[in-house]
RNA sequence: CAGGUUGGCCAGGCGGUCGCGCUCCGCGCACGCCGCGGAGUGAGGAAAGUCCGGGCUCCACAGGGCGCGGUGCUGGGUAACACCCAGGCGGGGUAACCCGACGGAUAGGGCCACAGAAACAGACCGCCGGGUUGGUAGGUUGGUGGAUGGGCGAUCGGGAAGACAGGAUCUAAUCCGCACCAGUCGCCAGACACCGACCUGUCGGACCCGGCAAGGGUGAAAAGGUGGUGUAAGAGACCACCGGCGUCCGGGGUGACCCGGGCGGCCAGGCAACCCCCACCGGGAGCAAGGCCAAGCAGGGGCGACGCAGGGUUGGAAACACUCUCCCCCUGCACGGAGUGGCCCGCUCCGUCUGAGCCCCGGGUGGGCCGCUUGAGGCGGCGGGCAACCGCCGUCCCAGAGAGAUGACCGCCACCCCGGCCCCCGUGCCGGGGGACAGAACCCGGCUUAUCGGCUGGCCUGGGGG
RNA sequence: CGGGGCGUAGCGCAGUCCGGUUAGCGCGCAGCGUUCGGGACGCUGAGGUCCGGGGUCCAAAUCCCCGCGCCCCGA
């Protein structure tokens, strides 16, 4: 995923964080706030809780490759913040994929695309 | 062949599709560090834990004292080390080999629970000598009492059926008698009993004085071991051999240390991962070091040192000179503070009321660039060294992110495991499953810890065959 | 990156510095008593890899080394 697709101040993140509204599946939550953009950006986070630096960082590639394969079917104009719970070690991408196409869905984010 | 031991290496490979960071090249423009395309490159043996050692950067550096921390057999390697190599010593193992915080316990202090007499110098039991004393056995002996049909003598009486004693003997045969019996007196004997003395034994005897440390028991640990001499009993008290310690001499080794010999008293425990002593090492902080650029903001309050003396050759105060005063400068002392990141002295610097510095509250930023990957570097060859390692030559450039790139999915081939097919095995075929520990963040050298497995070399032990 | 602390019974803590005797206290738990019953109270009892491994020592919760987990502080 780009980088100029991607949330990386932590200002932002911490706007997200505050304002944003949020979805939970066991896998992740995603949280979601508007921005002043004209595109949307994506931010990744994988606490502690998740495991080690082994863990935390195929938890987050995990979770940049399912935004990378939604990206052209979200709607413009938003912050996302994924964040990794600890069971998406033990799976593979399709279901982190179909776990963040479904909070998507939820959250009205999901536009021209159905499966 | 089996078992063991030790070292080195690898960390699946190839391909496809969709993606990511960095560098370079080309093209495009609304020229930004933007878009598109291409090429190259992109995690580890531990990148981990952060336990040591350095480089690098900044701060501080006249020096002295006290303290603190670390290291601890020797020699070598190294930038350095708590690492590595070689060696010594000690321990384990049949061996290969492995393990060892491995200076000092006669510099000093402290501790060694319980048990035990005693834990560092001692005596509970014990052994021995002497003395006092008790129970008990035997013996000797003294005293007292004393059974005895005791003995002898005297005397009185009885006394021929010679009564009473069995025998023998004597005398007599009338009597007195005698034998004999009984009484009394004297002397003597005396079983036995009691009291005492002495001797010899004996008692889980008692107590006191002294000698001893062999033996017993306690303990983790108790004063060299074995044999002998010796002694009242014993003991390195002495002797022989062995073991250990100290010291001296000779020899080997750079050294730790080893070998041999002499002498010495057996000198006298353990713990320094308790304090300590000795030797050596260590200034502090850390890439959020440190530097540059851009942007932005707002200040307020408190604490805070007696200041003094001297000098200024053309220092200044708007004409010149002199004096005083004030300001400024210098020096000395005093005081306050900063630095010397444990403290003190000292030193350097700043300041002494127009105030050094410190504290509290509040405000702003949290963007970019450099540091930033060429290095005690990798690979190959030659040479030196037992080795660790070093030198020379050639060659290569090999991650540099910044919420943090190296990912996702699939196929084939190897490897391992499981199941099925032929009666079993090797094997072949088919199907399924598995592949660890773990992610660079300034860089190196080590240590430690985690790890599915695989490849390979040396050595040792045991068995078999030639 | 640097520094500090903690880990002992189900829970909260002593003991660790200076090694030794039964590892103790409170709450909780179980049983009994008391009460008509409960609470409170009284008595009795159970319950411990002293975070794990190794070492030093005769002897380790305690001393040393390595590791694991948690918490805190500074830049």
């Amino acid at each position: 995923m780009e980088r100029r697709i991607r949330l990386r101040r932590s200002k932002d993140v911490e706007r997200v964080r505050k304002e944003g509204q949020a979805w939970h599946h066991p896998l992740l939550v995603l949280l979601a706030a508007p921005n002043a953009e004209g595109r949307t950006r994506i931010g990744v986070l994988a606490g502690r809780r998740v495991g080690k630096a082994v863990a935390r960082n195929r938890a987050r590639r995990l979770l940049r490759e399912a935004a990378r394969r939604l990206y052209p079917h979200l709607a413009p104009g938003w912050d996302l913040l994924l964040i990794a719970r600890p069971p998406i070690v033990e799976v593979k991408e399709p279901q982190v994929e179909e776990a963040l196409g479904q909070l998507a869905r939820e959250a009205g984010l999901l536009v021209g695309k159905e499966t």
